[in-house]
DNA sequence: GCATGATCATGC
DNA sequence: GCATGATCATGC
């Protein structure tokens, strides 16, 4: 044995040996070696240059602390109540993300609810100690030539540990409510109850109800574990230059305090404030900026934040939307969000859609604003929320998929109007309940390519001084969520906790 | 009046 | 130059 089994800190230093080594090494030296375990033929794919099915987690298992890969409850290494994860960063535009979300340990709807103390639960021996180890993933690379970067021992910041025990209880009460059905990534903070299986078709069953639930796993976020790669791997790199908004971001809770209930907390803050106008607030939060995303700004420093993002926020993958309710009880305008890349989408598979994907992992922080009969907006209160799983696999799929056909069949049609509009034939909003494509960039010549060997047509000009000017370009759309749609999901939401 | 298409303002 | 968050404006 080349590490003391039963020390973390021994394994910890084993793993660190590994750094700068690829894993095509890694595999190459237990040939070598002759380790029992890589004469599997599952390794086969390691020469066939595919990428190998069994994951670098298991390869470093195997070829690397030369136990066998397995599906145990109990940590990898039990005697040292360890768990050896290996997980994939990438770059993005201002540095370095987590690539995925971390998957720990698949939820047992029938057993789990009874364990309620999170510390003596299965899940904690799979995340009470990890030691994880970082590798970037490139583009175009298979993941077996890409280096360990980093192999360091995590375990939870006492801060992150009260959030994640309330995370915990919020997933275990939806099961004790027989609704394991209704679970979503997006329900809970820094522990997810995220997808797991080979397709939407994996179900379990669920102890408090017939209905059977898709199958899931406990998870550390997408957005946490970026948090962990730049506050613990790269903050700590010597020669990482450590940039953007990130540095020293403001935190809503205060370091001296433990809070459990984030939501709760922001709550109750932004509650303090109720009835006020938007002047009023302004003069109050000593609010100058007239900017666009001024509502936004004022929810912030409602909690304290004068900047404009804030660290509990951003671990959680929450983001801040106001939303101003109109005296006729209506909400204006419709919810944008990133345009899509057209020839991104239609190589997609819903699965792997950015759209939907997005849905499922991204929690709101709605802070509603009501106008008067005097014309004047006041804050009205707020509520987190993410979208019900069912509606994500229901009409949003229906809208996704719908969209991603017209561009894979080079099937979009223009009609340019006799003032020189564009009209096209995306889902719009009066066909479906929850969403619609729109256009979203600085204007309609903000274009991008369709894809490769399609074109649009234009199937009617009744305009005298417009052309369309390229027909393989279009011009930047997004989904965006109805405005009909977010009222009523409101609606529900206050009539399920009090009158609003 | 409202849905859909067009565009704006800011910050990084 | 683009992402983000938002609002404006035409025409059915």
């Amino acid at each position: 044995m080349r590490y003391d089994e039963t020390d973390p800190i021994d394994i910890e230093r084993y793993g660190k040996e590994m750094i700068g080594m690829s894993f095509r090494e890694i595999f190459e030296r237990a040939v070598a070696e002759g380790n029992p375990l890589v004469a599997d033929k599952k390794y086969m794919d390691i020469h066939a240059d595919k990428n190998f099915k069994g994951g670098m987690g298991n390869l470093v298992e195997e070829c690397w602390f030369g136990y066998k890969a397995n599906s145990n409850p109990e940590p990898d290494f039990e005697k040292a109540g360890v768990e050896l994860k290996v997980t994939p960063y990438k770059a993005v535009k201002k540095g370095f993300s987590a690539k995925e979300r971390l998957v720990l340990t698949l939820i047992d709807y029938m057993e789990v609810y009874k364990e309620k103390d999170l510390l003596s639960s299965h899940l904690w021996k799979k995340l009470g100690c990890i030691l994880l180890a970082w590798y970037l993933h490139k583009d175009g690379q298979n993941d077996i030539d890409s280096t360990v970067d980093f192999v360091q021992l995590f375990t939870l910041p006492a801060e992150d540990l009260e959030i994640i025990k309330t995370d915990y209880r919020k997933i275990l009460a939806k099961i004790e409510a027989g609704k394991a059905e209704d679970l979503s990534e997006g329900d809970t903070l820094y522990l997810g109850a995220c997808t797991k299986g080979s397709s939407a078709k994996s179900v379990r069953k669920q102890p408090f109800s017939d209905v059977e639930a898709k199958q899931r796993a406990f998870s550390l976020k997408n957005s946490y574990m970026t948090y962990l790669l730049n506050e613990y791997i790269l903050k700590q790199q010597p020669t990482y230059h450590y940039e953007g908004q990130n540095r020293d971001e403001e935190s809503i809770i205060s370091s001296d305090v433990l809070v459990d209930d984030l939501e709760k907390y922001v709550q109750r803050k932004i509650a303090a404030y109720i009835g006020r106008s938007e002047d009023e607030l302004a003069v109050a939060l000593e609010m100058g900026s007239n900017a666009k995303n001024r509502y936004a700004m004022l929810a912030y420093r409602m909690l304290g934040i004068k900047g404009n993002s804030a660290q509990e926020f951003r671990k959680a993958n929450i983001v801040v939307k106001t939303i101003r309710i109109q005296k006729n009880g209506k909400i204006k305008e419709s919810m944008s969000f990133s345009p899509f890349d057209f020839q991104a989408l239609v190589k997609t598979e819903w699965e792997n859609s950015v759209f939907g994907n997005f849905l499922q992992e991204q929690r709101f922080f709605f802070v509603l604003f009501q106008e008067g009969e005097d014309g004047i907006y006041r804050l009205k209160g707020s509520c987190f929320w993410n979208m019900p799983y069912h509606d994500i696999e229901g009409p949003v799929r229906e809208v996704w998929e719908r969209t991603r056909d017209i561009f894979r069949d080079g099937k979009l049609m223009l009609d340019i109007t006799p003032g020189g509009l564009v009209r096209n034939n995306l889902p719009k909003a009066s066909d479906n309940m929850i969403c619609h494509v729109r256009p979203h960039g600085a204007d309609r010549s903000d274009m991008i390519p369709l894809p490769k060997g399609t074109h649009l047509t234009v199937r009617s000009n009744r305009s005298k001084d417009f052309e369309w000017p390229d027909d393989t370009m279009f011009s930047k759309q997004c989904f965006w969520l109805n405005n009909d749609y977010i009222l009523s999901q409101l609606r529900m939401h206050f009539a399920g906790t009090k009158k609003a």
